[in-house]
DNA sequence: CCAATTGTTCAATAACTTTTGAACTAAGGA
DNA sequence: TCCTTAGTTCAAAAGTTATTGAACAATTGG
């Protein structure tokens, strides 16, 4: 029931790298980060892609240590991996996301946010 | 006679990032550091792989704005491009050599120094 | 139980990337 | 001029990654 996740001392520079490297995944992280400590399941990205290649790119991006994906009822949680990352590779994340944050041309999770109780 | 490169706000972020995530790449990178303002030639990385395939390595790192070649006779003197990148992806390169110093798995270029003067 | 929701898996295909050797260009030295 | 050195280009082959639709599994709510 509990996906496979590589542990901290695991994850591969160039792994991370080449997987930060797609537009897609560069996005996800980007909102990720974003709404660090909120939990998003997977539907929460399908701006970015169908449904299929959205598992293909989350699962990427969980087998490279990027993310944690946790299995809740029919859902999974997908959430920043930041303390391991942060560990394993200080300063890299941050540096990633800032420059993200400037580029015009990364596509962009939409703003549809779930109305949290009236 | 002089090569493409990118202007510096043409340098794009994924692009930057994929080009990285290969481990040859990234020895080349991570020497062009070590050794930062010496002007090395292609030749000096003969170690990481053949001579056609680091040019095609040292073609993908000029496209994607990470390094300099300035011809100088028949020689490509390769410099990474580090003010350019330290403005657009402030941290950046700092932390993907920093992290790629403690890296077991990564190749290295081998220490064959050339004796300058006696 | 039934239906809806959430997400995965599979096989196919398309598209790209890496690697190779042979042939080539361009400059420099004898 | 001829030879060497430095590096590129080309076409082919091999390998990898991304994308798709159809079928599937698991949980939840009615």
């Amino acid at each position: 029931m509990t996906l496979p996740h590589p542990n901290a001392d695991q994850i591969s520079l160039p792994i991370v790298l080449s997987v930060l490297g797609d537009p897609t995944r560069l996005a996800i992280v980007r909102y990720l980060a974003s709404k660090e400590g909120v939990p998003l399941n997977c539907s929460r990205f399908l701006d970015l892609a169908s449904k299929t290649n959205l598992s293909y790119h989350l699962a990427k991006l969980r087998e490279a240590g990027v993310t944690r994906a946790d299995v809740v009822g029919t859902n999974r949680m997908i959430t920043l991996r930041r303390a391991d990352l942060d560990a394993r590779f200080p300063g890299l994340l941050d540096s990633v996301i800032a420059a993200a944050v400037h580029d015009p041309a990364l596509p962009a999770v939409g703003g549809h946010d779930i109305e949290v109780s009236a």
